[in-house]
DNA sequence: GCATGATCATGC
DNA sequence: GCATGATCATGC
C-alpha cells in the first residue's frame, strides 16, 4: 500500500483529482462551469481539428479529465465508481435550459440482459452514480467552444423514482426475454426508456436477441428527455446558487421530507389495503402521488388516485372535485379533472410531464366508440418532405406513453368516469402508422390536397388542423393550403381501449 | 352514422 | 399570435 500510495499521490497531481474520489472528480468538474474546454485546455496538445465535428463527451475525457475514452462495462472512473455524462441543453426564451435530447446511460445487450439480476445489472455497474455536464448546444459552435453553462451534478437515480426506474428496467427485460426485442417502443416506460442507438439511416449491424431468431437494432438504457429536463431545472437551481454562496443545494427532486412534512396533519387514507412503511405513517400525506407512485410506481398510483372517482357522473365529478365548467364548450374540463385527481395544482402534472406522458382525454357512447377521431399537431407539408421516420414529429408521438381517461355515455344520456388506463401503440400499429406517414410524405410532393384518409388505415389518417380555413401552410406546389396533421381513427381508439385490461 | 372538412378554447 | 388538445358541422 506504501509503495502504492508514492505513485498514486503521484496520479493525483498529475491529473490534478483524486480518481478514486467521487467528490475530488466532481470539484475538478465545476472548474469548467461557465467555461469552454477551449478555455482550460492547453489547444496546442490537442490532436484533433477543432473545426470537426466531434463527440466533446470524448474531448472532456481526453483533454480535461486525462483519460483515454474506452467503453468498457464499468464506469468511466472505476475506482470512484462515477460515470461521466457529458450531456447539451438548449437554451429557451425565458433564459432557462431544456434537454437536448435524452441522456443515454448504456447500451442494451439483449442477450446479457435476460440474465442480469437488477442490483448486479450492467445499467447499475455503470450508472449507480453519474457526473453529470450540461453544455450549452449551438449548431455553429464546435465542441471545444461549447460553454458548460450549468453546475455538474453527482447524480443518482433518486429514492422517489427508484421504485419506478426498476419496474421500467424490469418492463424491458421482461419484452426481450418473450423474444420481442424488436417490438420494444419508449412508449413502453416511464422515466427509464429503451430507446434507438445510432441515427439510423446508413446500415447499421443488426443484434441477436434472446428466443427469436429476429434480428434488433441497437438499444441503449436512456432516461426520457422530459425526465432529464428535471435534472436541468435542478441544475440550474445549483447553479444560481453557487453564484451566491458555494455550497451545493439538496436536490429539488428528493422530495422524501421537505415538502411532504409540510402537509402533516392533512393525513387521508384513500385505500386501507395500501401498504405504508410504518416510519412514513403521519410524516406524509398517503395519497400524495408522489408518494405513492415513490412506493407502488406510476401505474399502480394512478390506479389507486382514480378508483374513487371511477363510475362518478360529469355533475358528481363537478361537485367532488369542485370544478365547474367555465362555458358549454369548455373543450379542457375533462382534462382539468384528470389534474384535478392527480392532486395536481396549475393544470400541471410534474410526475407525469417527467415521465413524458401524454394525457388525453376520451368521450365514449355506451358502445365505446369515441366521438371524434384522436388528433396530434399539423405537420409542415415543406418539412414533412424531407424527413426521415425516424425523426419525424409523429413517430415521436407515436412512441410515447398515454394515459387515456375514458368518460363514457350511459344508456341514462349521464357521462360517467369509466376507465382510466396507460397505453402506448403496438409494435404491429406501428408499422401502420409509419405506412400512412410515409405515404403522406410522397403524396405532400405529388398533391397536397390529396392525402391519406381514414377510409385507407385502420390506424390513422390525415385531416386538417387549423383555426380556420384560412390558417394554412405553403406547399411543394407553392400554394397554400389549410393546415392538417394526422388523426388516430375512432374505430382504432375503440379497438384499443376495448382491449385495455384495467 | 360515417367520413371528412372546419373551427373552438386555452395557455403561454 | 400560435401551438395544442378538443369539438363542431355538413354532406352523403
Amino acid at each position: 500500500m506504501q509503495h502504492f500510495k508514492g505513485k498514486y499521490s503521484e496520479l493525483m497531481s498529475h491529473l490534478g483529482y483524486d480518481p478514486s474520489s467521487p467528490n475530488s472528480i466532481y470539484e475538478f468538474a465545476k472548474r469548467l462551469t461557465g467555461k469552454s474546454l477551449s478555455e482550460i485546455v492547453d489547444m496546442s496538445r490537442v490532436a484533433e481539428n477543432i473545426a470537426n465535428k466531434g463527440d466533446l463527451g470524448n474531448m472532456v475525457e481526453k483533454y480535461f479529465f486525462g483519460y483515454e475514452p474506452n467503453s468498457s462495462p464499468l464506469p468511466d472512473f472505476p475506482r470512484a465508481g462515477v460515470e461521466l455524462k457529458v450531456t447539451g441543453v438548449n437554451r429557451k426564451k425565458n433564459g432557462t435550459y431544456s434537454a437536448k435530447e435524452r441522456l443515454v446511460l448504456t447500451t442494451i445487450n439483449y442477450m446479457e440482459l435476460a440474465n442480469e439480476e437488477w442490483e448486479a445489472s450492467s445499467l447499475m455497474v455503470k450508472c449507480r452514480l453519474m457526473l453529470l455536464m450540461f453544455y450549452l448546444y449551438e449548431r455553429e459552435t464546435t465542441v471545444f467552444f461549447r460553454k458548460f453553462v450549468l453546475e455538474p451534478r453527482l447524480f443518482e437515480f433518486p429514492e422517489n423514482d427508484l421504485k419506478q426506474i426498476q419496474l421500467d428496467w424490469q418492463k424491458i427485460k421482461d419484452i426481450v426475454v418473450s423474444g420481442r426485442a424488436h417490438e420494444l417502443s419508449e412508449g413502453d416506460t416511464y422515466f427509464l426508456a429503451a430507446c434507438r442507438k445510432g441515427s439510423g439511416g446508413i446500415k447499421e449491424t443488426l443484434k441477436s436477441q434472446p428466443n427469436s431468431d429476429i434480428r434488433v437494432k441497437g438499444r441503449a438504457f436512456s432516461l426520457k428527455v422530459k425526465y432529464v429536463n428535471k435534472i436541468i431545472e435542478e441544475a440550474l437551481v445549483a447553479t444560481s446558487h453557487s453564484f451566491r454562496q458555494d455550497t451545493p443545494d439538496r436536490s429539488p427532486l428528493d422530495t422524501t421530507n421537505s415538502e411532504l412534512q409540510t402537509h402533516k396533519g392533512e393525513l387521508r387514507i384513500s385505500n386501507p389495503e395500501l401498504p405504508i412503511p410504518k416510519e412514513n405513517v403521519g410524516a406524509v400525506p398517503t395519497n400524495e402521488f408522489k408518494f405513492l407512485y415513490s412506493q407502488l410506481g406510476i401505474e399502480e398510483a394512478t390506479r389507486l388516485k382514480f378508483d374513487p372517482f371511477l363510475g362518478m357522473t360529469e355533475e358528481e365529478l363537478s361537485n367532488v372535485l369542485g370544478l365547474f365548467k367555465q362555458g358549454k364548450n369548455s373543450k379542457g374540463f375533462y382534462r382539468s379533472i384528470v389534474l384535478k385527481v392527480l392532486g395536481s395544482k396549475n393544470d400541471y402534472a410534474p410526475e407525469l410531464e417527467r415521465a413524458g406522458i401524454e394525457i388525453k382525454t376520451i368521450r365514449v357512447n355506451s358502445n365505446w366508440k369515441p366521438y371524434e377521431a384522436m388528433s396530434f399537431p399539423a405537420f409542415n407539408y415543406l418539412e414533412i418532405i424531407n424527413e426521415k421516420w425516424e425523426d419525424s414529429a409523429f413517430h415521436e408521438k407515436i412512441e410515447q406513453r398515454f394515459l387515456f381517461v375514458i368518460f363514457r355515455n350511459g344508456e341514462d344520456g349521464l357521462l360517467r368516469l369509466e376507465k382510466v388506463c396507460y397505453w402506448n401503440m403496438p409494435f404491429i400499429d406501428r408499422e401502420e402508422a409509419r405506412r400512412v406517414w410515409e405515404d403522406t410524405r410522397r403524396r405532400v410532393k405529388v398533391d397536397a390536397r390529396d392525402l391519406p384518409k381514414s377510409s385507407e388505415s385502420h390506424v390513422a389518417h390525415v385531416r386538417p388542423h387549423a383555426r380556420n380555413s384560412r390558417d394554412t401552410n405553403p406547399t411543394p406546389q407553392g400554394t397554400k393550403l389549410v393546415k392538417k396533421g394526422f388523426w388516430l381513427n375512432q374505430s382504432y381508439i375503440r379497438e384499443m381501449i376495448l382491449n385495455l385490461d384495467n
